[in-house]
DNA sequence: TATTTTTATACCCATTCGGGTATATATTTA
DNA sequence: TAAATATATACCCGAATGGGTATAAAAATA
């Protein structure tokens, strides 16, 4: 299954600081494949591949209730 | 402060339901290896094998902040 | 329209995850 | 104390990640 909007959420953080995916995997770290699998929804990805991306927006994975209404992106 | 890692988050979980390793394996369905390197604290793991696992108790893992320094801490 | 930029697929392949199993080391219980 | 249970560590190995690269497609720009 998909991965509850986290490909939704790197991808909108990364608009939002007008970087393209090559800069992304440049500033990362990480290869441009991978920022390319991580927006399209990959679910087999690597936990600190993830968070190496995270990190970069100031965030990273943590365990999040389910059944919550996250819908919403509260990025205010 | 750190925001309970996750190996502690499902290893607290895990006894909160009184449940061994071997049986979380079981329910979640991965492998015992991977339990163990979970609350180990390995980094290395895949996404959709450590949902599997938080499923069980409700959870997912998603993006959270980092540097969170405000007290309304909804740790148990 | 044409050009440029960005993103999506596909391929090769070294690295390594994760399952299973066995053994060793706690930890608990009688 | 011993016995039973739970957890940690180590090994083999198939399968898949992720890097790099090339090409195709899509989107943005002039």
């Amino acid at each position: 299954m998909k991965n509850l909007d986290l490909n939704e959420f790197v991808r909108a953080k990364r608009k939002s600081l007008r970087l393209t995916q090559v800069e992304l995997s440049d500033k990362s770290g990480v290869g441009l494949r991978f920022v390319r699998e991580l927006e399209r929804g990959k679910i087999t990805l690597r936990l600190d591949k993830v968070n190496q991306v995270l990190k970069l927006f100031g965030y990273q994975l943590g365990a999040v209730q389910l059944n919550r209404n996250t819908l919403l992106d509260e990025t205010s």
